[in-house]
DNA sequence: TCTTGCGTTCTGCACTACCGAACGCTGTTG
DNA sequence: CAACAGCGTTCGGTAGTGCAGAACGCAAGA
C-alpha cells in the first residue's frame, strides 16, 4: 500500500514504445534479436562474450538465452569454433514456412523452367505491405553466385519485382509508399525521386515487365513481372537476376517478354487474369 | 529475514530436468514450442485459443508470446484466416543458415545436375550425431511432389542417406546408434533388427551406395552415397528420392552408380577421398 | 433472442529473468 | 616463470515481469 512507485522515480529508461511493449515478452524479443545478431555475423559463429556485447546484456543472461535456443535446435554449438551459430531447426522451419505458403509449390516448377531457359537465377516474391519479399529461388546453371537472399523485405523502388508491383498501384498509393520508404539511394543508377519513378513505372506498365538496371546493386540487373491471384489482385512477382555484362542491351526486351510469359503461367495456375486483361484497367485507373 | 525457503515446501512440481532447466529461459522455450506447434499445424494457421490449448498456457500469455513473435516477423497474422501462421523471417533465417553451412553452396550445382539427369528429387544430408539431416534439396522436373523435408533428423536405419553413413562406421558404432534409436518400424519393408541391417550395410559398402527400398515410406525409394571431407571423415551423403513404380528394378544399380559418381564430385570439391580409397579401408576395419 | 466461442484488456501476485560477482581455465605477455 | 586478460561457467539476491484469471465487446450459430 506504500506510495513507493518505482525505485528512483525520476529515472526514465529509454523505452521505445511503451504502449506497444505492454504486450511483448522481453526475453523472447531478446532471443529473436540474438538469432538475428548471429544471422548477420560470421558464418563461423560468435562467441558468448561477443553475443553479450552485441545484445547489451550480461554474459549470464546471454548464456541462458543461447542455451535455451540451442536446446530447441535453433542455435548450434560449433565446438572448436568461436561458439554459437545458426542451427538446423531454422532450415526445417524455413522449409515448412515455404511449403505452407501455397505459392511456393505452385511456382517452383515454373521457376525451374525459367532458370533453365534464361540461365539466370529466378525468384518469386510476394507483397508484404507493398514491399517485395522473395520466398522461392531457383539458381541458374551458372556457377557464379551472388547473394540473392530469401525472406527479407526488399526496397520497392530499386528492385524489378518491387517496381513491377508498384506499377499495378495507383499514383496515390505509389506516392504514399515511396514517402514511407524514403527511396534511399543504393547505387548511382537508383531512381530517388517519385516523378521519375512514376514515369519509369508507366513504361513498365506498357511493357508488362519492370527492369532494375543496376539500381539496387552495381553491375546487377533484374527483370520482373507480376502475376495475379484468383481474386484479381496482384499476388506477387517473378524476377530473374543476372550480371549486366553478360547480357547485350538489345536482349533486354526479349528477356522481359520471357519473364512476362512465365508470370502469365503463374497467373494461370492461380486462376488469376493476365496482363492483357489487367494492365489496361490498372493503367486507366492509375494514369490519366 | 525469515527462514521461508520455498512456499509450500513439500510440493514437488513435475519438473523434467531440474539440473538442465536451471539454465533455460522458460518463456523462450515456450515461444519455440509455439513455433513448432504452428509448424506442425494446418497451413492456414491456428487460432489463438487453439494455440493456448496446445501450449497449455492461458490465452493472455499465448497472446503476448504470439505478438512478440509476430513483431519479430517469425509469425504472421493471417487476417481473415484462423489466425497465426509462420512468417517470412523464418524463410530468411533458414536461407541464411543454409548459406552459412559451407556444404550448401558447394552441393547445390551438383544436386541440380543430378536432379536433371535422374529426373528425381536430389538432396544432401549432413550427419548430426549419426542422424542424417538434409540441408539442401533440388526438385526433379516431375511435377508430382511428395514431402521431402529439410532440416530435420531422419531415422538412420530406414533412409538411404542414413544407411550410407552407417556403412562407414564400425559394427560397434552401428550397434550403439541403432540401440539408441530403437530401429522403429516405418513400413512393412523396414529392417528392424541389427544383424539384418549389418548385412544390408555390407552390401551397401561393397556397392558404394545404399538403397532404401520402401523402408521409410510405402512406395517411395531412395538411393544414397556418402562423401568425405578434407579431413577424410564422412561429411555427409547425397541421395535421390523417387516413386518405386516409376523405375524398373534392374535400373536400380545404374541409378546407384550415378548417385555414387555425384557423391564423388562432392568429395572432390571438398578435397576428400573417394570411395575407392575409403571404402576398402572402412570395410577392412568394420567387418572381419 | 440466447448462447457459445472468439480476441482483447486489465490487475495483482508469485515467480523468474536478470545482473553482478566470483570461480576455474587457457593462452598470451611481461 | 609469473602476471595478466580473456574466455565460459556458476551462484545468490532482487526487482521487475511474465503469468493466470476474470471481465469485456463482438460475431456467428442455435
Amino acid at each position: 500500500m506504500g506510495p513507493a512507485q518505482s525505485p528512483g522515480g525520476a529515472d526514465t529508461p529509454p523505452e521505445s514504445d511503451p504502449q506497444e511493449d505492454r504486450y511483448t515478452v522481453r526475453s523472447v524479443a531478446r532471443a529473436m534479436r540474438l538469432i538475428n545478431i548471429i544471422a548477420e555475423g560470421s558464418p563461423d559463429g560468435l562467441s558468448l562474450s561477443d553475443l553479450a556485447r552485441s545484445l547489451g546484456a550480461s554474459k549470464s543472461t546471454t548464456l541462458a538465452l543461447a542455451r535455451t535456443l540451442t536446446t530447441a535446435g535453433v542455435l548450434r554449438d560449433s565446438r572448436p569454433g568461436p561458439r554459437y551459430c545458426l542451427g538446423t531447426a531454422l532450415i526445417r522451419l524455413g522449409d515448412i514456412t515455404r511449403s505452407q505458403l501455397p505459392l511456393g509449390d505452385i511456382c517452383r516448377p515454373v521457376l525451374s523452367e525459367l532458370a533453365e531457359l534464361t540461365k539466370m537465377t529466378s525468384r518469386v516474391a510476394i507483397s508484404d505491405g507493398g514491399y517485395p519479399v522473395f520466398i522461392e529461388r531457383v539458381d541458374g546453371p551458372g556457377s557464379v553466385r551472388f547473394h540473392t537472399p530469401l525472406g527479407q523485405r526488399e526496397v520497392p523502388h530499386a528492385s524489378a519485382a518491387g517496381k513491377a508491383m508498384l506499377a499495378t498501384m495507383t499514383e496515390e498509393q505509389v506516392r504514399a509508399l515511396c514517402g514511407a520508404t524514403g527511396m534511399q539511394r543504393r547505387t548511382a543508377h537508383t531512381i530517388t525521386d517519385v516523378d521519375s519513378l512514376l514515369a519509369n513505372l508507366a513504361v513498365a506498365r506498357a511493357n508488362g515487365f519492370a527492369v532494375d538496371d543496376e539500381e539496387d546493386a552495381e553491375g546487377i540487373f533484374c527483370v520482373g513481372a507480376v502475376f495475379f491471384g484468383h481474386d484479381g489482385s496482384c499476388a506477387g512477382a517473378v524476377s530473374v537476376t543476372g550480371i549486366k555484362g553478360d547480357l547485350p542491351a538489345w536482349r533486354m526486351n526479349e528477356l522481359g517478354r520471357t519473364v512476362r510469359r512465365y508470370a502469365h503461367k503463374v497467373s494461370d495456375l492461380l486462376g488469376g487474369g493476365r496482363y492483357s486483361e489487367r494492365y489496361p484497367a490498372a493503367a486507366a485507373g492509375a494514369m490519366a
